[in-house]
DNA sequence: CCGAATTGGTAACATATGTTACTAATTTGA
DNA sequence: TCAAATTAGTAACATATGTTACCAATTCGG
């Protein structure tokens, strides 16, 4: 597939102008926002925020993990987290249970009612994929996905 | 190239699982944070907030804009803005003028000095985005952009 | 024209999020 | 083995952001 964009490399001298609809960067965090926005009608009738999804989310494909493991696989600190697991237990959907050597960690799961509303939002956030990602050839969205990868990777790396 | 990711198509009967490494909007909304994460260092020295670096931008590329098109422009509602503003009109970078015709709207411009402050973190940003995408190849890249353009388009949609 | 809806922008309030500091449990290492 | 450093998690505080309501200026419809 022929594509209209033109490549614009990096010329040591002449002075590239800041043009935010070429900016990758913006565009990226940009998207982030749409796709943020769109999944939360997933959840809003659930009455779960985003970062209560998050949890929910990374405990449902985990079983049992440890609200540490919530902050390493998420983009949000440990406050956050803290706080989210928090609201989540008071509303019965998720469950605590002490560590069995290491008495600093609860370790989390789901309530059988917090099973049901994880599922529930997780066809919604699936469906919301296929319809996204179907706009995109599949090798172009292969491309993406791995794409995706690269730019994380290289966007975390911690050199200047 | 070849990829690894198998390409997943939605398959009426089988319930799929959640798994948030492989689910596009994930990878995304984490990207954008992780690239949003880095600009801020850009422009951080500069005593610069996130909502204030968007609107510096706007302005800077297109001389003289009214709120309003700030907020169509970015992610942001126009209380956020219009704290943006006020702050760097406090700061001495932007300028107010008052619309010939519409006594609403302010005309907002950047001063010299917000004009460098534009320059410097624009330079920044845009070396940010050379050292990203160069973990691309240059087809890569391009087909990225567009993806990203298409993706968009179609979460900004409000069907569905 | 002129009253009703609309628009640009801000204020005041509520909520959400980040930061610092702290407690308790554990690990380290001399 | 035990004081010092580290780690998990939370509290208290400050700040940032979203929401609602509002004012002033403008446009719309009759």
């Amino acid at each position: 597939m022929t594509v209209a964009c033109v490549s614009r490399k990096a010329k040591p001298g002449a002075k590239r102008k800041l043009v935010l609809d070429q900016f990758a960067p913006y565009r990226i965090v940009a998207l982030g926002h749409a796709v943020s926005g769109r999944l939360a009608r997933a959840y809003r009738d659930e009455n779960i925020t985003i970062p209560e999804w998050r949890v929910l989310a990374v405990i449902g494909e985990a079983s049992a993990v440890a609200a540490r493991d919530v902050v390493k696989r998420t983009p949000m600190d440990k406050m956050t987290v803290s706080r989210a697991v928090a609201s989540l237990e008071q509303k019965g959907f998720v469950k605590r249970a002490p560590h069995k050597d290491d008495r600093r960690v609860s370790m989390l799961s789901l309530s059988q009612e917090g099973r049901d509303v994880f599922d529930r939002i997780a066809a919604l956030a699936l469906d919301f994929e296929d319809d996204l990602m179907s706009t995109l050839e599949p090798e172009e969205a292969a491309a993406f996905r791995l794409a995706l990868e690269k730019l994380e990777e290289r966007a975390k790396a911690e050199d200047a």
